[in-house]
RNA sequence: GCCGAAGUGGCGGAAUUGGUAGACGCGCCAGACUCAAAAUCUGGUUCCCGCAAGGGAGUGCCGGUUCGACUCCGGCCUUCGGUACCA
């Protein structure tokens, strides 16, 4: 029986009609069912904010995500492929300024409106186990573990230098902070001292340091972004002595530094305008205090420092060497920063650029104590930064600086004036906000008790919904039913702590979350965690590399130390493998609204369908490359699949004419089954879907080119055709599913097998052989596959193109790569 | 400066990891179908010489290893991404 095929398919009719069978059939769930054999496999994609609309990264991102859970699928896997909403954040609060809309009525109905868009992609999600983070039953497992760091001590809070912007009355991150203003009302940007709530991230730097070292399967860049993240250095604290203080009573000066063995060049002491020396010494002095004042109101973005000028004052003090006992100067420098190591370091001109320029500028004095092992350096000139050997350092000399570095640094410790360190660029997360859509602090601030944290028994503390955000203070500092609490502790009345956690926090566990969704009982359950975790394959944007990639890594040791699983349970990181995908850009320009280059998804799905989209998207580059969008390309993709539909109207149709195509069989059958080699290499090493994709085009143009001439022919264009299908599931799932119907297949297309590769197709009899001579290219044979070296080269002397090439030379070596080359080295007779 | 990635036709990109460079697609050219156009199909398409057969050159540059190098080694150049007065 063979039907007719329309001449065209109707990408709108079948993938509406696909859809609704694969969610009647439950095809997405993963299984939680203990008796459930099947190996596990989690493929997971970082979950979007919702701000309303999809837009071509997120295609991108889904597709990727969505080709690998559906191949795995195929290939027996018991798949866990969720999908979720990121639902606080800023935007919500500047929608709901413009709109006059509370920020959750806001966010829910963006989240219905790209479900929407989700599925119509057809993307394979479990959405049974769909979650928001603005959900309480979401944020008060994330409350509660606040609660228990802060009985560890692993949450507190602290004064600290933050970016603050007036007019938006809120703290800013660094990177919200561009060229010093603030990145939406343009307002330069304060440097203020406020106190927040941090988490010790930098109790876990060590591991999280170490730990980078098991993720083989994360690509070297973003492993690399994060130990510089983290940015561990080795050196030595040094303490010294304030003069004038000989009872000791003040605290010392300290200071840290990586470079030991230049101790003995030490010329002046510089401290951060924050130092408290520097803040102390102003009191008096006028001139200093404005100074001081002036480095304030600089941003703390650390690439706009690099350019800045260098400048200082003395603080008309003195420090003492702690070895020599000299007077060293000490300086207010506008290059010291507060925040990192103790806000102070000892000045060598001459073995450091920044201090050098510094002296120069100041008048300082130069003093070389570390020498080059041949020649000589002209440290008045220009720093001499290599290590060397040591001279003008006492005791020191002629060390060389790996040996005076450890020497120096325990002349120190035994004399109490320092000691050996080690330096973390990582800061602790500051994860206050004061903002309104977010998730609030689980604290009671009481004048008697301090800072509680709220028992477990009142969890959660749920933001209230229905208020409207001004673009002033948070709505929620003056709301009287929020604030009004009782403390805890003592029961006298307090105040709810009115800042919000910064959105990170939710996005840095809900990997886990999707393993037990609807838990009311607990954060997670220990035995989803342990089917589950840790997720196999993890896809998202690269711009994530050193923040959600790594408060994720470090909330998931958290939950551990929790006792919520064991390192055998949940394993000891969250991500065992990382795919950051590539930008998608037009124009040669990264989509986005303001540079007015974007292309709308839902524009091309009700232009071409979904599965072109996703055709497109996955062929016209690597994942992990930028990918310029062209509509040219996107009509080749769309063409490629009417080529396949009208292959398909073929092979239904195809009955054998004339006869004996037994050598023609062979062939088509060993391309069939080199394809299937190759798209399955694909997908399990690296994701080239491009290749593949470019395989099965390949595929489909020898199916095409094929004309079958006996029943067996008729068969082997069957084998071909069926394998193409079950081979472009992953990436046309709606397109692969109308032709397994129409090829009166069993069964549903996304549930079918993945083909295997019959290793009997893809032995031949005959090969060819590229024929080089002296490693040029002079022709091919077609020998025997277990031909010899001298039956490939009497065939080579046999062959009219080739055999001219061999006259009146002596073959001297003959290299023979079976199934590849021959290569005959000659030379003159 | 440091870390990372990359440099191959007009374009996006392939090359089973040392074995036919340019798969596949886009674009372009020619042809078929059509009154015509669109769509579709067929053929061609790295460059140079040649009517052709054929030959020569060729994967950023210079050298090296090898029978053989886009691939490995040494030295440069360029582009992109990240990051930095980190002491």
């Amino acid at each position: 029986m063979t039907q007719e095929l329309p001449p065209r398919f109707d990408a709108q009719e079948i993938e509406k009609k696909w859809q609704e069978v694969w969610e009647r059939e439950q095809i997405d769930r993963a299984s939680d069912d203990p008796a459930d054999g099947r190996p596990r496999y989690y493929c997971l994609a970082m979950f979007p904010y919702p701000s309303g609309n999809l837009h071509m990264g997120h295609v991108r991102n889904y597709c990727l995500g969505d080709a690998v859970a559906r191949y795995k699928r195929m290939q027996g896997f018991n798949v866990l492929h969720p999908m979720g909403w990121d639902a606080f954040g800023l935007p919500a609060e500047n929608a709901a300024i413009k709109n006059q809309l509370p920020p959750a009525e806001w966010t829910y109905g963006n989240i219905d409106q790209m479900r929407v868009q989700l599925k119509r992609l057809g993307l394979s999600y479990d959405w049974s186990r769909e979650i928001a983070t603005c959900r309480p039953e979401y944020y008060r497992w994330e409350q509660w573990l606040f609660t228990k760091l802060m009985e560890k001590g692993l949450a507190y809070q602290a004064e600290a230098e933050v970016n603050w912007c007036g007019p938006c009355h809120t703290v800013l991150a660094n990177e919200q902070v561009v060229d010093g203003v603030c990145w939406r009302c343009d307002t330069p940007v304060e440097r203020k001292s406020l106190k927040q709530w941090f988490i010790r991230i930098t109790d876990y730097a060590e591991e999280l340091l170490n730990d980078l070292d098991a993720l083989k399967g994360w690509p070297e860049k973003v492993v690399g972004m994060q130990r510089n993240w983290i940015g561990r250095s080795t050196g030595a604290e040094v303490f010294f002595p304030i003069e004038g203080d000989t009872e000791g009573n003040n605290p010392t000066l300290d200071i840290f530094t990586t470079r030991p063995d230049t101790l003995m060049g030490v010329t002046y002491m510089a401290v951060a305008a924050g130092h408290p020396l520097a803040q102390k010494a102003a009191e008096n002095h006028p001139e200093l205090a404005a100074f001081i004042e002036e480095c304030a109101h600089v941003s703390t973005k650390e690439a706009d420092m690099a350019t800045m000028e260098k400048k200082g004052m003395p603080l008309g003090i003195n420090a003492i060497h702690p070895i020599t006992g000299e007077k060293v100067p000490v300086w207010v420098a506008n290059f010291v920063l507060m925040g990192y190591g103790t806000g102070a370091v000892m000045s060598v001109p001459a073995h450091d650029e920044r201090d050098h320029e510094f002296a120069r500028k100041y008048g300082l004095p130069i003093k070389q104590v570390i020498a080059p092992k041949e020649g000589e350096a002209d440290v008045d000139t220009a720093a001499f930064t290599e290590p060397g050997v040591l001279v003008n350092s006492g005791d020191f000399d002629g060390l060389a600086s790996e040996d005076a570095k450890q020497a120096v640094t325990r002349a120190l410790s035994g004399a109490g004036k320092g000691e050996k360190r080690i330096q973390y660029r990582l800061r602790d997360w500051l994860v206050s906000r004061q903002r309104y859509w977010g998730a609030p602090i689980p604290v009671i601030h009481c004048d008697d008790c301090g800072a509680v944290p709220v028992p477990e028994d009142q969890l959660p503390v749920v933001l209230p919904e229905d208020l409207q955000p001004t673009g002033g203070a948070s709505p929620l500092a003056t709301h009287e039913s929020f604030v009004h609490a009782d403390c805890p502790k003592c029961g006298k009345q307090a105040r709810r702590e009115t800042d919000t956690f910064d959105t990170f926090m939710e996005s840095s566990w809900y990997m886990a979350r999707y393993t037990s969704p609807r838990n009311d009982e607990t954060m997670l359950h220990r035995e989803p965690v342990k089917r589950w975790m840790p997720v196999d394959q993890y896809i998202g944007g690269v711009e994530h590399a050193v923040l959600h990639l790594l408060y994720a890594r470090f909330y998931h040791k958290l939950m551990r130390d929790e006792g919520l699983f064991t390192d055998e349970e949940g394993g000891s990181e969250p991500f065992t493998n990382l795919l950051t995908q590539g930008m998608v850009l037009k124009d040669g320009a990264k989509m986005s609204k303001s540079k007015g280059n974007t292309v709308d998804p839902n524009e091309i799905i009700a232009t071409y369908g979904a599965d072109t989209a996703r055709l497109f998207t996955l062929f016209a580059a690597p994942p992990d490359k930028d990918l310029e969008w062209h509509e040219a390309g996107v009509e080749g993709a769309h063409r490629f699949l009417h080529r396949v539909w009208r292959l398909l109207g073929k092979v239904v149709a195809a009955v054998p004419e004339g006869g004996g195509d037994d050598a023609a069989v062979i062939d088509l059958r060993r391309t069939i089954h080199t394809t299937i080699q190759r798209v399955t290499h694909a997908f399990d090493h690296g994701f080239a879907f491009n290749v593949a994709i470019a395989a099965l085009m390949e595929l489909s143009n020898a199916l095409q080119a094929f004309a079958p001439a006996s029943p067996k022919g008729v068969e082997a264009l069957r084998e071909g055709m069926q394998a193409l299908i079950a081979m472009l599931v992953p990436f046309v799932p709606h397109f692969a599913s109308e032709c397994h119907e129409k090829m009166v297949l069993k069964g549903l297309a996304v549930t079918a097998a993945w083909p295997q590769v019959d290793e009997s197709a893809l032995v031949s009899d005959e090969v060819e052989l590229v024929v080089q001579v002296n490693g040029k290219k002079r022709g091919s044979i077609s020998v025997p596959a277990d031909a010899d070296q001298d039956a490939a080269l009497a065939q080579a002397r046999n062959s009219g193109s080739i055999a001219r090439w061999l006259e009146d030379v002596e073959v001297v070596k003959v290299i023979l790569v079976p199934g590849r080359l021959l290569n005959l080295v000659v030379r003159p007779q």
